[in-house]
DNA sequence: AGCACGCCGACT
DNA sequence: GTCGGCGTGCTC
């Protein structure tokens, strides 16, 4: 346990600012300022204030009379050692700088000093006597008159009136200005209340995770199919912990989209959780970053960037769908937020659940090695029964040109719908095709920032870059060549397999879901909501359907095209596909009516495919440790990625191969490339990608530091690093 | 991250 | 002759 330091005035401390600089810089403590490590505190640097923290005393090297004074300490409290030390441990193994890190926990400079109170207005009680009541005044006195104050901007908005009026009312006197009350405190959700029955096997489950709560740092994987429910499970040790007065932290993947969560947990704790991810407008920002560091948030749900808050007294942290992808960060500090939350319950010395149907090979070797405890909910709640999967082989059973459908597909379609029950076609392509050519010339629709196709989203009459967000409307002619109607949509997305579906089922009612029909949790929502009353009976969806929703009507699901992930030679290519597919196999048969699964593949045999059919996850993620094992891969190897870009590709390739020549020579460890990287052109920079693997034991981060301090530097070109990548190989 | 310093094109 | 583009460098 690091001790805290206390500092005096003329002491010296080192201050960790939330900017990518080198280290923590010096400063002196002021006459009159008592400071601890951890403290939150304002500096002078250069012509501003920044805000940062107390990270340990002065390291010296700056000449003492060039040190500025500590201007002021914030009222919040201290970061604690556990966070300071978790956070100089992710900048060591990301290979970012300090700052960068500190800049994930301080992401709210303006959460730091007290909320100004809102001024609010209220009638007074003797308005002038000779004030023009016009019709707008009239209304705000109108509004005002149940003597409830309201701010300013409200009352002008709820009044129809512009702000002027109002601020002239309070200005002559009619008006008197109050303090708002503050902000009520968060809810506190109540562990005390009854939670559901739970099965033989929750019950179990739930009993090991409560115990593990209070008893230090303990990894957990909770293991089950689809709709056994584990959320459940995990809520006892959530309550287990809130009664023992300390915080929990939930990663969830997408939480602007777990709309059905929320409702769980408001059932089982009697209110809402705190809510954390970076759509967060700036209000509900401040005030939730606030609430964490002063204690008042007992639970948050969040996105991996809630990982970096500043909790007092932390006493568990839940990593749900701890397989998603997107629990990885790929850009500014790139981190794996699941890795990263196992690290931080390490250092907090507190027990982490990693829950997932479809767990990732590394917390399964995890499990396996005894590194990590293993619970198991084998049934699906209710007794329902995973759904049979069958595959199509579209070699055989193909659809006619320019369609996707398979005749066994509609006949499942066909007989789904007759019944009057739901099926879902899953498509992870957004739009309606992804690729345009030019039937004359042959050119190809391409990205000008990126190398990706530009795809066509027909619904809103554009094509767009899916990479960098570049957008223009469809051309009448090819940009090429000139020749007019030539344009060819090749390929489908959601939006064409919704056409073809229309053709063949006129009178099922469809509903859309992607990114772009569903932008907000609210829509997602509304859409659960209506496929629950049977209001739609044909989802075409990308994997924003795969996560998570409940879909109780649902028997059929289709998927269009099982292949789709696996090219490009990814190392996680076939393990990804499997989680996919089978979480979407999981939306099928939830409740009472036994669900089907029909796959279309080209290639059948496939080991994703045949361990889906036999419903063989244990044996494929057996096989798929054998193949890394022997090949030195990740979770048995370490790998890293040197990204090298810049927007000149001379430049950006002097600088790949300044690296290649400069790379360590070590017997455990090779290096492969420069090579193009998966998008060898993105947003405008040119890029070259360097790959390092090595045995398990080597001190990879210390190799690399090496390397990249020896290596020569091109202008104008950056060097990142990426431990554990996850992209392309 | 800001912000200043610094070297090359179109304007009052 | 200046105003201003953003490329490089520094901040304890």
């Amino acid at each position: 346990m690091t001790s805290e330091r206390s500092y005096g005035p003329g002491d010296l401390v080192a201050v960790n600012l939330p900017l990518p600089v080198n280290g923590p810089y010096d400063y002196r403590v002021p006459d009159g300022l008592r400071l601890e490590d951890g403290d939150l505190v304002r500096v002078p640097l250069s012509g501003r204030w920044v805000s940062g923290a107390v990270w340990g005393p002065a390291r010296g090297g700056i000449d003492p009379a060039r040190l500025r004074r500590v201007a002021s300490r914030h009222h919040l409290p201290p970061l604690s050692a556990e966070l300071r030390g978790f956070l100089d441990w992710v900048a060591g193994y990301t290979m970012s700088r300090p700052g960068a890190v500190l800049r994930m926990t301080m992401s709210v400079p303006e959460a730091l000093d007290p909320p100004r109170p809102m001024a609010a207005v209220a009638l007074a009680a003797d308005p002038p006597p000779d004030l023009r009541w016009t019709e707008a005044r009239r209304r705000v006195r109108d509004l005002l008159s149940d003597g409830v104050p309201r701010g300013m901007a409200e009352t002008a908005r709820v009044a129809a009136v512009s702000p002027g009026v109002v601020r002239g009312l309070r200005d002559a006197g009619a008006l008197v200005g109050v303090d708002a009350a503050p902000r009520p405190p968060p809810a506190r959700p109540d562990p005390g209340r009854p939670g559901p029955r739970l099965s033989e096997a929750q019950a179990s489950g739930a009993d090991a995770l409560r115990r593990a709560v209070g008893n230090g740092y303990a990894c957990t994987l909770l293991d089950g199919v689809p709709g056994s429910g584990k959320t459940e499970v995990y809520f006892e040790a959530v309550a287990e912990t809130l009664r023992r007065g300390r915080r929990v932290l939930v990663l969830l993947p997408e939480i602007a989209l777990s709309v059905q969560w929320l409702e769980r947990f408001g059932r089982r704790f009697g209110g809402p959780p705190a809510i954390w991810h970076s759509g967060l407008g700036r209000a509900a920002r401040r005030d939730t970053w606030r609430d964490v560091a002063l204690g008042r948030a007992p639970v948050v749900v969040g996105a991996r960037s809630a990982l970096f808050l500043p909790f007092p007294e932390l006493g568990l942290i839940v990593v749900d769908e701890e397989h998603d992808a997107s629990y990885k960060q790929e850009d500014g500090v790139i981190y794996q937020a699941r890795d990263m939350a196992v690290a931080r319950a390490y250092r907090e010395r507190i027990p982490i659940v990693l829950a997932s149907a479809t767990p990732s090979l590394e917390t399964v070797v995890n499990a396996d090695a005894g590194r990590y405890a293993r619970r198991c909910l084998p049934d699906r709640h209710g007794g329902a029964a995973m759904p049979a999967v069958e595959v199509v082989d579209l070699r055989a059973d193909r659809p006619p040109r320019d369609q996707w459908l398979s005749a066994r597909l509609r006949d499942a379609l066909e007989t789904t719908l007759a019944a009057g029950e739901q099926a879902m076609l899953f498509l992870n392509r957004r739009g309606y095709a992804p690729l345009t050519l030019c039937r004359a010339c042959g050119h190809r629709l391409q990205c000008p920032n990126c190398t990706a196709w530009l795809v066509e989203h027909r619904l809103v009459g554009r094509l767009q870059c899916h990479h960098c967000g570049f957008a223009q409307p469809l051309p009448d002619a090819c940009p090429a060549c000139g020749a007019v109607d030539g344009l060819a949509a090749c390929g489908p997305g959601v939006e064409r397999l919704s056409e073809e579906a229309a053709r063949w089922f006129p009178d099922a009612r469809q509903a859309l879901a992607t990114s772009d029909s569903l932008p907000t949790a609210r829509a997602v929502a509304d859409l659960v909501e209506r496929l629950e009353r049977r209001e739609a009976d044909l989802l075409i969806g990308t994997q924003i359907v795969a996560k998570g929703h409940h879909f109780p009507h649902l028997t059929l699901v289709g998927v269009i095209d099982a292949d789709l992930g696996l090219a490009g030679g990814d190392l996680r290519a076939a393990e990804r596909t499997f989680q996919m597919l089978y979480q979407v196999a999981g939306r099928a048969g939830r409740a009472t009516r036994p669900g089907r699964v029909v796959v279309q593949t080209a290639i059948p045999d496939h080991p994703v495919m045949t361990a889906l059919v036999h419903a063989d996850r244990d044996g494929f993620l057996a096989a798929e440790a054998d193949a890394r094992r022997s090949a030195g891969m990740p979770p048995f190897g370490r790998l890293a990625a040197l990204i090298v870009s810049g927007s000149d590709a001379a430049r950006v390739d002097a600088q790949a191969r300044a690296l290649a020549r400069a790379a360590p020579r070590h017997p455990r460890l090779t290096v492969l490339g420069p090579a193009p990287a998966p998008l060898a052109l993105l947003r405008g920079r040119h890029r070259r990608r360097l790959l390092v693997r090595g045995d398990r034991d080597i001190p990879v981060q210390r190799l690399i530091r090496h390397w990249l301090s020896e290596a020569e530097t091109v202008a104008g070109v950056r060097v990142q690093v990426d431990i554990d990548p996850h992209g392309f190989l």
